[in-house]
DNA sequence: GTCTATAATTCGATAGAC
DNA sequence: GTCTATCGAATTATAGAC
């Protein structure tokens, strides 16, 4: 593995494990085998590091989003869609994606701003999903805010406790038991 | 306000701002209008106070979960109990419940290891309540371990969306609104 | 209880040789 | 591209006067 790649690596791992102002440029460095000072031939800064993962992961949710958004599925098949799209950008990402609701407070403005409009808009277009679902009858009369938040929540923390090598069910098979959780609940 | 009272409440305060590591004992002392030195007239370190806030909400949820779990309720009703009780414990704490999810990897050793096996007892018991819900037919069959963090979920992310004042719901209605999504999901 | 002064350490980042 | 050396700033915590 390249050097540049090995310092993304475990410059990401590091931040899961020990959360972003916890990790020093010389625990990246001793990680990877290098001098502190020569992290900087690589990177410009710390927070450089961090704002590539978070804007990184953020952009991929909000383009998934956009792409359901302006499908023409219906309301319970864009919320289909949008479990699909949670389960494998965290599948494929738990790190980045656990840093996404844990780290983005120690962004720099004016990216830390950026980075909340952005998940707002991503917010913002889920709500309208479960509105629309709501307006149309397909999903049940119950208060927006709560419907958007309480399954926004059900597949956030996916990154804290899925990982497909350690759990019962696959992630095909975890798509399953998710939505059918959301449509329906836990009774029969 | 006493002085004691108004450092335990600006600490709180910075802790959820800005997060446990990027808050100074310099920012807490000036919110108090005190200076640093004089804050260790209060507290010995740092530390202390990220223990003292984590643990004193994990004991609350802990107690509160052991009551249900020993109670002669149904699945049903001991799920709508848990709902009930984070909904209670988020809107009377709602930062120091915010903590308890990103925060705790500051903790020390060994209070870290701690924290994170009171954390997994409390999941266990949660786990047992939705066990005995599906083995009795109460609940749908469905992997215990999606349903379980699946339901959790929903719940704990309460303290980064919700706010009584800002709601259009009150908690009675939020109990509602959560129990039934728990329960049925968002279709009809 | 509150202050000033400061110890002791750590951190992000840079300079410049090779 | 990697190193040694180091700067300058910030941080937790303590000592001791009032």
């Amino acid at each position: 593995m390249k050097t540049s790649e090995k310092l993304i690596l475990e410059t990401l791992k590091l931040f899961h494990e020990r959360g972003f102002k916890a990790t020093t440029m010389r625990d990246i460095a001793e990680r990877v085998g290098i001098e502190a000072a020569t992290v900087y031939n690589y990177v410009n800064s710390k927070q450089y590091l961090l704002d590539q993962f978070l804007f990184g992961m953020a952009e991929r949710f909000y383009q998934g989003i956009i792409h359901i958004e302006q499908s023409t599925y219906s309301p319970i098949e864009k919320i289909k869609a949008v479990v699909s799209l949670n389960i494998r950008l965290t599948v494929e990402n738990p790190y980045k994606v656990g840093l996404l609701v844990s780290e983005w407070k120690h962004l720099q403005e004016p990216r830390r701003s950026e980075f909340l409009e952005n998940r707002k808009a991503y917010e913002g277009k889920f709500r309208g999903i479960i509105k629309a679902g709501i307006e149309s009858g397909d999903l049940r009369r119950m208060d927006l805010e709560v419907a958007t938040f309480s399954v926004l929540s059900s597949i956030r923390w996916l990154f804290s406790w899925y990982t497909p090598e350690k759990s019962s069910v696959n992630p095909i098979e975890l798509e399953k038991q998710m939505t059918d959780f959301i449509l329906h609940g836990v009774t029969p």
